[in-house]
DNA sequence: ATTTTTGTTGACCATTTGGTCAAACCATTT
DNA sequence: AAATGGTTTGACCAAATGGTCAACAAAAAT
């Protein structure tokens, strides 16, 4: 499965690290082989350029969010269930990202964009679930693809934008961490209701 | 009121469309110069150096967007217009900003929140507005802090994330846009009948 | 008309940065 | 122990980049 070797781990961690907060104008190789604990030259004896080491983490990231647009829970019987705990784990992945470098990069150079529309695009699970309950007249009809804008964006913006919300709204870090523990049931109970009255 | 000369003029709106596009670290001041039609050199003459020229057009685009959140519009009688009218207004004053520049750069270096922080940092009109509202019991009682974070996720992000939206729902630039142009009134809508509902 | 101030730029500089390479290092094989 | 092949790195390089400066041009002040 894992065919990288340790080096190549820790290389690939440290870029990460490192692309991510820095952008990739912004990142060094020289930060990168530090963070990796290596030397610039063994940095370059492993992946050959920047934009190699760049492409790997870029296309790994992006890979993480298309997967997660296809998971589905089929666990729970009542869609009101199954849509609160996608919520609740798209949340919780969303946390572990860095949504910021990926919309960064893309709005740098959209290109980035076309090399990935070639691969699958499947439509979002949830959104054919939904569909499908309301063509069957199960639910009443709504705009699936509202509801799946409003909730990567309830979900996403919240996380990219702590610092200025934790400002803005005079909560320290501690406040603002608990308000976010309980942010994503808020989501859901939202988005349930809404889809329950019908959404346009 | 405006004391800046013609070419300063044209260096920010040039130095701006750069930051913006390439961020701090990306931002070339050669390209800066050639977007603003004069020498490097003559960039320099007017801004001593890249990280002063960053700082009017940082502290610039922060202080719109402060301005912004103390906006409220006191035309209409019900709350519900008002929060609507301000909504759009919120919308649209956000499509012509680039908030991803002002975003990464914080998320590179929060600091330049902390400068910020000595300055007025007014509790949002709006929700001022309706937690009076709410306490003379004239509405139901709301969390006013999730209304305001729902609000600027629901605004923020799909311009943000448009890219990524299009690709993903497999909208074209034409469709995407018909589709935003009526998407500021669906925000209102879901967020004035959760008002109503009460939220929590 | 002459001086002074302000604006403009090509040429240049010091530093940074991605990338290379030959030499050294080390584990395994012969 | 010698040879082999993969790994590591200090030293180095060419290009890019932020910034300077002397010289020149244009405008303002005298």
């Amino acid at each position: 499965m894992s065919e990288l070797t340790e080096p190549e781990k820790k290389i690939l961690e440290a870029a990460k690290k490192v692309f991510e907060l820095q952008g990739y104008a912004g990142a060094r190789m020289q930060q990168i082989a530090d963070e990796a604990g290596i030397s610039k030259a063994s940095l370059h004896y492993y992946f050959r350029s920047k934009e190699n080491l760049f492409e790997r983490i870029f296309d790994e990231t992006m890979s993480d969010f298309m997967e997660l647009v296809s998971t589905w829970n089929d666990d729970s019987e009542h869609w009101e269930d199954k849509l609160k705990s996608f919520i609740l784990g798209f949340f919780n992945f969303l946390k572990t990202k860095s949504l910021l470098f990926i919309l960064g990069e893309i709005n740098r150079n959209p290109d980035l964009l076309l090399s990935r529309r070639k691969k699958s695009k499947p439509k979002a699970k949830f959104i054919t679930y939904f569909e499908n309950l309301q063509a069957t007249g199960k639910m009443k009809p709504s705009n699936m693809y509202v509801v799946y804008i409003f909730m990567h964006s309830l979900c996403a913006y919240p996380l990219l934008n702590a610092r200025m919300f934790q400002m803005t709204t005079g909560m320290n870090n501690q406040d603002y961490e608990a308000f976010m523990n309980k942010y994503p049931d808020t989501v859901a109970d939202l988005l349930i209701n809404a889809l329950k009255k019908g959404l346009n």
